[in-house]
DNA sequence: TTCGTCATGTAATGGGTTACATGATTAC
DNA sequence: GTAATCATGTAACCCATTACATGACGAA
């Protein structure tokens, strides 16, 4: 995931590391708390091993590094085999796919993917979501009685999200179907033309 | 938290791995997955060690395990020392009690905490999602233009959820305040007596 | 008798974190 | 000049997973 995530957004600008845990929390603010530098710069250099991703500056000019010491800021770039690896990466599509890490990362880079494999994707996921909630209904009708209200609240706010999740993905993958993009737009649009968004009739 | 969540479970029955295991999915389905067994059985050999847990069947009758080497079921229940750790985590609030996972472990239990800690963690629950729903509206506000549609509706669905839990959260808030338990009663939950249930004193 | 599920466990591995250490650059 | 933030990196650790191995028990 972070591997895609790291390919992902350098293909978009080259960047640095530290840059790049910024861009990731705001990309994937969503899904996962800022991401340690214990992970972000260690993955960088297995990258870089592997051939994914290149140092642009020790490229550039002479490639001894100052005897100072001084590091200064590493600006990695994808190579053309990084995005060969990015492309496989997000067309693999398997069962943590859909689960919230993965599903929040792939749809992050959803301009990216074709549309059929968006909607499996999509439908994957609205299939898991559905599981959940069905697993919680069962909970809450089978062993409500057991549970203290504590507990059946946490259950029914969790019924709740399960729900809600699954008219979002709806919409998605309705939208897709049509060949429309997302629905996008919102803050303070102001006269808001068509956004023909309909809620529950 | 996992050890928070078996000693409480076992502080309702005693039981053994498998069964936990269950329960665990259960009460804690809208948390997390069902746990591994890799993690699950190591961990009770811990408790086990650290004096919190105890097997029921080899303290019954003989402590001599069958020649056969039948493994039978090894049921567990929690000692007194077992108890006084639970009380400890349960009251021990941080700053991981405030994100995901903290809050439902701490929350499943809310029934055996008492109501000024309660608060506390659904204060600093609220805080912490409040935090991350201004994250995100900066982000739409201020990069809504920089990235991509699918980008920006995975924001506004993330969005959507912090507003929906703090929401959530206040109800909650407001009926600690007053006195009131958790608003239960969903599906067809009938009067549903007192269940007088005392916190520590 | 064979299949599914109940039941317990270990070893190898993974994917991350925290704590630590270093130093450059910018704003005041 | 000093504080905050930018910036990179390592080592030790933690929590959990997967894969594997074993076996009991009940139902078809």
């Amino acid at each position: 995931m972070l591997e895609l995530a790291i390919l992902g957004l350098l293909q978009e600008a080259p960047m640095h590391g530290y840059e790049l845990r910024k861009e990731l929390a705001t990309k994937l603010g969503t899904i996962r708390a800022a991401i340690s530098y214990g992970t972000l710069y260690p993955t960088l250099k297995r990258l870089q091993t592997a051939g994914w991703i290149g140092t642009a500056d020790t490229a550039d000019s002479d490639t001894i590094p100052p005897l100072t010491s001084k590091r200064g800021r590493v600006v990695y770039k994808i190579t053309a085999e990084g995005k060969e690896r990015f492309a496989e990466l997000l067309a693999q599509v398997g069962p943590e796919t859909y689960d919230d890490a993965g599903f929040g990362v792939h749809f992050a880079f959803f301009s990216r993917t074709d549309r059929a494999t968006r909607l499996r994707i999509l439908e994957g996921r609205r299939r898991r979501i559905e599981e959940r909630r069905e697993g919680l209904r069962e909970v809450l009708a089978r062993a409500s009685d057991r549970l203290d209200a504590y507990t059946l609240e946490l259950q029914r706010h969790g019924l709740d999200a399960c729900e809600r999740e699954v008219r979002w993905l709806e919409e998605l993958i309705t939208n897709e179907r049509s060949g429309r993009p997302p629905a996008a737009s919102a803050g303070e649009t102001p006269p808001e033309p068509p956004r023909p968004h309909q809620d529950r009739p």
